[in-house]
RNA sequence: GGAGAAGUGGCUGAGUGGCCGAAAGCGCUUCUUUGCUAAAGAAGUGAACCUCAAAAGGGUUCCGCGGGUUCGAAUCCCGCCUUCUCCGCCA
């Protein structure tokens, strides 16, 4: 009947409504859990009351079937059908409406944060899990990447605004090589990690941005085509969970490890300051995802193993980084679980967000359909987990800081030569 | 973009108003027979939702999607989507 189905399993809500509304306060959606429930009651009412009269028409109808067509007693029943044809059309109208609003206000519960989520009200209270590398080493050359004299040589911000407008930059020449060589990197590593690439659309539709959970809670941070009713993705999580939606897959199947390189479009619409220079923030910016579905029983593991996934990148990369455990409040509408890998750019001397590992339990499996057949035979849900392996910017901006030398060059990364095809980048200044 | 054709269960494919959740075949599962394999035979084999404490059982819906006609729609009408063929265009 309706192709998403629900995002928390609503037997929860219904059979232990209090802990759902405490698992909820701990985030900052706020959602009225209340509503939920008495438009579930009333659905279920009014699906029932439909039900039966459809019920009582088919058995009338059937009866029907066996007298004479045109013969008087068929004639006396088909003006007795027809008032009860009425009725039940009406009833099912009002069923399908109470269905309909019931599911809108239920797609507006986010996901229950894991017991292992820290408490929280924002950032500031994101736990730090762990640290690699030594932030504080003298990087005694380091500068701001948007202060390096050569950078909007190689980095074209002026220009981008021409062509398209503010945080659309161009990559000009062996900046443009070094993205490149990034995203190869990334999609190797991940290959090597067991990821099978995929090349999916840049553009999705509604049901597939409402299923991973970027609709409706993120409806302004998405470029639109009005006329085709097609997004910009804002990651290749959205095309990539999609894949297997509305399928059942073979439990034996899983996990599945899938990973796309995309450029990713964020409108960032209101988020615009005076902290935010250079590669830090911009509307369009490439970036490897990598996205797992997975048994129930073991996606909190699996999420474990994501995120080493994603460390050894960064440690490959010699930049120093960190693992923030996010904190109830700080962790996205579908989400239960959140890591946040931040690199140091010494530069800049702030961390930076370049990888977000996510599980999402069945949140979005339930809203997508994409289900697994257990032992038992019967479907359900899988887990989604999805992880940055990694974005582009954010990594070229702390390599430029941190690696600048004395010369004004910048030394890249050893893991990074082979695709660049050369040791340094920039000009020497001195 | 223009002109045609088609969309039925995991697959192939019947079905033009009620007896159709839907023939048949294939596939799959279990069982039987059989030195093994193969073959043969028997039974079973979709999903969602409602009801039920749960299971069992019962009910409703689903033949691309959405409307409509009708007492009754896989079947008739309208719109849309998708696929295929031909033409045009194009990387």
């Amino acid at each position: 009947m309706l192709s998403t189905g629900p995002m928390i399993d609503i037997k929860l809500l219904r059979e232990q409504p209090d802990y759902v509304r405490s698992a909820i306060a701990r985030k900052k959606f706020a959602c009225e859990i209340d509503t939920v429930l008495d438009l579930d009651g009333r659905r279920r009412a009014s699906i029932t009351d439909a039900e039966n009269a459809r019920a009582r028409q088919k058995a009338a109808n059937q009866e029907m079937a066996a007298l004479a067509k045109g013969s008087p007693e068929f004639l006396e029943k088909v003006a007795e059908m027809k008032a009860i044809a009425t009725e039940a059309k009406a009833l099912e109208a009002a069923a399908k409406e109470a269905d309909e609003r019931f599911h809108e206000a239920f797609l507006g519960i986010p996901n229950l944060p894991d017991p292992s989520v820290p408490d929280g009200k924002g950032e500031a209270d994101n736990e730090v899990a762990s640290t690699w590398g030594d932030a504080e080493a003298a990087y005694p050359h380091a500068l701001p990447h948007f202060e390096i004299s050569w950078f909007e040589s190689r980095i074209d911000f002026g220009r981008g605004v021409k062509a398209a407008g503010a945080g659309f930059p161009f990559y000009v020449g062996e900046m443009a090589r070094m993205v490149r060589a990034l995203v190869n990197f990334f999609l190797e590593e991940a290959r090597a990690n067991g990821y099978e690439e995929m090349c999916p659309p840049i553009v999705v539709n509604a049901e597939s941005a409402t299923a991973t959970g970027q609709l409706p809670d993120k409806e302004g941070q998405m470029y639109v085509d009005e006329n085709e009713g097609l997004y910009l993705i804002p990651t290749a999580e959205v095309p990539v969970t999609n894949f297997y939606r509305d399928e059942i897959l073979e439990g034996e199947s899983l996990p599945v490890y899938r990973c796309a390189y995309t450029p990713c479009f964020r409108r960032e619409a209101g988020s615009w300051g005076a902290h935010v220079r250079g590669l830090n923030r911009l509307h369009q910016f490439d970036k490897v995802e990598l996205v797992k579905w997975t048994h129930p029983e073991t996606s909190m593991e699996e999420l474990e193993k994501l995120r080493t996934d994603v460390e050894g990148i960064l440690q490959k990369l010699d930049l120093p980084y960190r693992v923030l455990r996010m904190c109830a409040g700080d962790i996205g509408f579908p989400h239960a679980k959140q890591y946040d890998l931040e690199v140091f750019a010494a530069g800049q001397k702030r961390w930076l967000e370049v990888s977000s590992c996510s599980n999402f339990t069945d949140f979005q499996a339930r809203r997508a359909g994409i289900r697994f057949r257990g032992a038992d035979g019967k479907p359900a849900a899988v887990h989604t987990l999805n992880g940055s392996g990694l974005a582009v910017p954010r990594v070229l901006a702390a390599l430029l800081e941190n690696n600048l030398q004395a010369d004004g060059r910048v030394k890249v990364p050893d893991c990074l030569i082979p695709w660049m095809g050369q040791s340094h980048i920039g000009e020497a200044t001195s």
